[in-house]
DNA sequence: GTTAGGG
DNA sequence: CCCTAAC
């Protein structure tokens, strides 16, 4: 396996090692480290270096050329993207920006650890639409872009043998979730990864995926749903370079998955109309009972982050968003996992892949005057600032903190699929990260302190441009702050890399709760004050919408044995489905009757057919009456 | 362990 | 979908 250490195009070259402030010693091992005990920690940082670094020469890219795209053309074309990978030599022809990109390379062979299948960076950048006319099935792809399950299938179809630690995405999310796919290619294993839309290739072969937008908008239900379309309507949503920077992005949606225990944003809608919204919805914490998510479903379907979606830590600790294992990814829609698990289980090596990182919420503020070059450059000082002060990384293993370095995945307990479940990663900010020393006269990118505090703002931000834009900084240099910002927060806890794994997290101290993950693996870490409850049971269940077809085993259940019988309906009828409990029939019988009660209009989701409905009233009704007679009795 | 109902 | 109370 080979680390791709640099990226050179033309004048511009992509030094990772020298990324800013990160150790040295730990850059120079990006090569050559092993998932091993000690210098897992290093690899990881310098993957994030390394893509971090990236991620900021493209986005300095974007700023000189306002018009160009961000061109990544391989002129190679001996590459093989359906099933074979593209070889780390061949990357040295690689052009960006009709620039020849050439490699470098240190061989390093065996168990490498890490893998860069793909960077992924968010930024406000024109996306734009290479090529116009294109399928992803005629570029031999099997999309490597758009879901965690496709990438894995090229990992599989690879032959990606070798253990290791695959960060297929780094993306760099500003919490406007103003995205920039750099390239995506950076894999180490051998195959090449190119980002959608931003990415240009000259090789037919690539263009399956130059179309894709690069705006993702995942959804509960459907995982990069307008990922989806949009690159599965290539032509469609073609669009002249010009018009990307008329791209808003949308609002996001600030998730409390679990009782707080993440905050999630995303796209809610990144398509074709040629404007990127800014987003920054953030749900105020609440715990407890204070908010469903789950309930917010309908509304906020968009919404996705939460299956490999990462959480967003803002309060100056840089968490992983995505962070999933390609094992647990090979589950289905309807929830199947493919016999590919097995194979991790036993003596194969643990297989990590982490779809992206995540840097914590920004607070972009701008004023209303100011260019869409100086919103560029705030976000990209911002995250530069982050990122410069270096980054750790936590291993949490069921919510844990894995302290320990020199134990084995094995003795750490993560050797089989459960617990893989239950990885997670945590990127915190160095001890010297605290960045840019901020005048607090003219903070123009903070990070967020307090959750209500950015909620608010960003209602009272501007319609159109909905990021939050106060004060007038002008063109005053950006600063930001984040660490110690939230000092006083009383909602958030930094999290800090320094706490004691053995340090059981006391009910009411504020530990942190990661919380994870839904079925596909992904773990969303965030550090919580939240009660200590769910510590290490909070594992949400994946949401799985009912079909038609099982809505209809329900109502023929129900309407058999009535309402009230739950366990018997499950028996009945849901025996052999083992993600549907009987309080899920029960509760899907409640919203049944809710939906049947409404117009059609205000129902949402898959359409259930009428006649059921009628009947979910028709038995209802029946048993409800029934229920009252043996009551009056 | 089930059921019912609120979140 | 989660959580709890109540049985």
């Amino acid at each position: 396996m080979v680390v791709k250490r640099k990226l050179s195009c033309g004048s511009n070259v992509f030094d990772f090692p020298s990324i800013p402030k990160a150790p040295r010693s730990s850059r120079r091992k990006v090569s050559s480290s092993k998932l091993g005990d000690d210098d897992d920690d290093n690899s990881q940082i310098c993957a994030i270096d390394l893509l971090a670094s990236l991620a900021g020469k493209l986005l300095e890219e974007s700023e000189s050329s306002s018009t160009s795209t961000y061109a990544f053309e391989g002129k190679n074309h001996d590459v093989h993207l359906g099933g074979g990978a593209v070889k780390q030599e061949e990357l040295e022809h690689v052009y960006i920006n009709n620039k020849p990109c050439k490699s470098e390379f240190s061989d390093h062979e065996a168990n490498a650890d890490l893998q860069v299948s793909s960077v992924e960076s968010d930024c406000v950048l024109e996306q734009t639409p290479v090529f116009s006319d294109c399928k992803k099935e005629e570029c031999g792809l099997k999309s490597l872009v758009g879901t965690e399950e496709e990438t894995c299938v090229v990992n599989e179809e690879q032959g990606e043998a070798t253990g290791g630690f695959v960060a297929d995405r780094f993306s760099l999310k500003d919490p406007s979730q103003l995205r920039l796919q750099s390239p995506e290619s950076v894999h180490l294993d051998g195959d090449v990864k190119l980002a959608p839309c931003t990415v240009r290739v000259s090789d037919d072969s690539f263009q399956g995926y130059v179309n894709h937008s690069k705006l993702v908008c995942r959804d509960d239900d459907n995982n990069y749903c307008k990922y989806y379309k949009f690159s599965d309507n290539c032509n469609k949503s073609y669009r002249p370079p010009s018009r990307v920077g008329n791209r808003r992005i949308k609002k996001s949606v600030m998730k409390n998955y679990g009782r707080g225990v993440s905050m999630l944003k995303c796209f809610e809608d990144t398509r074709t109309d040629g404007h990127l919204k800014a987003l920054y919805r953030k749900r105020k914490f609440s715990y407890g009972y204070g908010y469903n998510p789950w309930k917010r479903e309908p509304v906020h379907r968009k919404r996705r982050l939460s299956d490999k979606g990462l959480v967003v830590n803002y309060d100056g600790g840089l968490s992983s968003e995505s962070v999933s294992n390609s094992p647990l990814k090979r589950e289905s829609e309807d929830g199947v996992l493919s016999s590919e698990i097995g194979l991790h289980l036993k003596d194969s090596p643990v297989k990590f892949s982490i779809k992206s990182l995540r840097i914590p919420e920004l607070v972009i503020e701008v004023p209303e005057t100011a260019t869409v070059g100086l919103l560029k450059r705030t976000v990209k000082e911002a995250v530069t600032a982050l990122l410069g002060g270096g980054i750790r990384i936590g291993v949490l293993v069921q919510g844990k903190k894995v302290r320990d370095d020199n134990n084995t995945l094995s003795q750490t307990g993560l050797s089989c699929r459960e617990n893989l479940g239950n990885l997670g990663f945590t990127l915190e900010p160095g001890p010297e990260t605290l960045p840019v020393p901020l005048s607090s006269e003219t903070p123009v990118v903070s990070m967020p302190t307090d959750s209500t505090n950015l909620s608010e703002r960003s209602v009272a931000a501007s319609p159109a441009l909905d990021i939050v834009i106060p004060l007038p900084p002008q063109d005053a240099d950006l600063l930001i702050n984040s660490g110690k910002s939230v000092e006083n927060n009383h909602e958030l806890v930094p999290y800090q890399s320094d706490i004691s794994a053995d340090e059981q997290p006391s009910p009411d101290s504020r530990a942190l709760v990661p919380v994870s993950a839904l079925e596909s693996g992904a773990l969303a870490i965030v550090p919580l004050n939240e009660k200590p409850k769910r510590t290490e049971l909070s594992q949400r269940r994946t949401r799985r919408p009912f079909s038609v077809t099982e809505v209809e085993a329900l109502v023929q259940a129900v309407e058999e044995v009535g309402t009230g019988r739950w366990r018997d309906v499950k028996m009945r009828s849901f025996e052999n489905a083992s993600h549907r409990t009987y309080v899920d029939l029960k509760d899907k019988w409640k919203t049944l009757v809710h939906t049947a009660s409404i117009s059609p209009q205000q129902r949402r989701g898959e359409p259930v057919p009428q006649e059921l409905l009628d009947r979910v009233l028709a038995a209802h009704r029946h048993w409800s009456e029934h229920q009252m007679k043996q009551n009056g009795k």
